[in-house]
DNA sequence: ATTACTAAAAGACGAGTAA
DNA sequence: TTTACTCGTCTTTTAGTAA
């Protein structure tokens, strides 16, 4: 098992042409590469070299260093891992959180046409007069960060009767493989650890929840 | 600066879903992943929230983690990083010897009309009657290792006047923009930290060399 | 200028333990 | 079971030095 600060140095000397040729590099500045002293850096020279990982040639005014094979896929495995991770991913994020009681105002808010009209086109249904709401916790509330620049769809505002009402923008997701959507209004802040869900079904009825119950929404993303 | 061994337990939480949503893993658990204790896998788990590259939920039973934004960006740099290391390789190996004197029998061999014609088809010239030979040092003997499985062309035996001579592969190669190739006989283990050179011209001539000097070979590569 | 040793200081490790 | 603390040990680090 190859240490994680050996595969850190050698990862270091492959950015430097380890890979396709001798590098030549004093331990100083590996050091300074690495973030340690000269010293330490020397010393990871060596273990690689004991590893068979690295080939060197030593001389008083410097070393020259080359990346082996067994060295190459150390590196090789590392890639793929990172691989796996960014280029296999699921494509889904998942946030977790209990069903709380809502205000019972996002009824109101979301039959109104000039936003049912929007909803439609822009989600492709129609939502039941409520919102479900939803108390995340502190993994989850992560999670919504890095949704908030992904695949968000601007709602507009409108003045009807006098009265004007804001913008909002919605992400498309589901809950046990019910098309819906997270709602959050447009300028207010709102709280971070709550989303307002909006769906063409009574959610609550649908999936036989009640309050405090645990839900998982599944928010598709691609890019 | 995140330390090595930080960045490879957040990997192995990646890997287990840690970007998409929260991941359940035990101290012990991930300390079989990292090869080390429980104990040390869970203080891994507090450096890295410690360092807000994770959020936790912690409970007496087990623990909640997801990776942050931030530790996500860690992750892409070192991504980014074997992303260049790999995809972005210069396309050429770097070997560098010194010449020293052949036996000279290499010019009878090379200019056998049996292989000579070989060599026009693969290599495009035809070989100067002689070959220019070079030591390895042991950096070089490395990527040596490294060209055995790239790009070699077979050049086949055959028999001549009762004699039969052997096959022979041959790697495209370049000196200072002069276009050559590695020759090595087929059969015989012929000693590592040799490399026989033919080009269309006397390379010792051409590049103003005599023996001792050193030479630095492109090998050119794709895969 | 280098590398790499030695020795002292700093830090990391895992066993045991409590909650 | 868990997590995460303390504590003694051992490893790793860096400064200093020699070659």
């Amino acid at each position: 098992m190859v240490v994680a600060d050996d595969i850190q140095a050698l990862r270091h000397l492959a950015l430097l042409g380890g890979l396709d040729g001798q590098v030549r590099i004093s331990s100083q500045r590996l050091g300074d590469l690495l973030g340690t002293s000269a010293q330490t850096a020397s010393r990871r020279l060596i273990a690689l070299e004991d590893q068979m990982l690295i080939t060197r040639t030593v001389r008083a005014d410097g070393q020259f260093v080359t990346i082996t094979r067994q060295g190459e896929d150390i590196l090789k495995e590392e890639y793929a891992q990172l691989c796996q991770i960014f280029e296999e991913r699921s494509g889904e994020y998942l946030l977790e959180g209990t069903l709380i009681d809502g205000l019972g105002e996002g009824a109101y808010y979301v039959s109104l046409p000039g936003y049912v009209s929007q909803f439609k086109e822009l989600l492709g249904f129609e939502p039941y007069p409520g919102t479900f709401n939803l108390r995340l916790a502190s993994p989850a509330i992560e999670m919504r960060k890095k949704i908030d620049t992904h695949g968000w769809k601007r709602v507009d505002g409108f003045t009807d009767h006098e009265r004007t009402y804001g913008g909002c923008r919605v992400l498309a997701c589901s809950i046990e493989n019910i098309s819906c959507a997270i709602i959050v209004p447009g300028r207010s802040h709102y709280p971070e650890d709550i989303i307002e869900i909006i769906a063409p079904v009574r959610l609550r009825e649908k999936l036989g929840l009640s309050t405090k119950d645990n839900v998982c929404v599944t928010v598709h993303y691609d890019d």
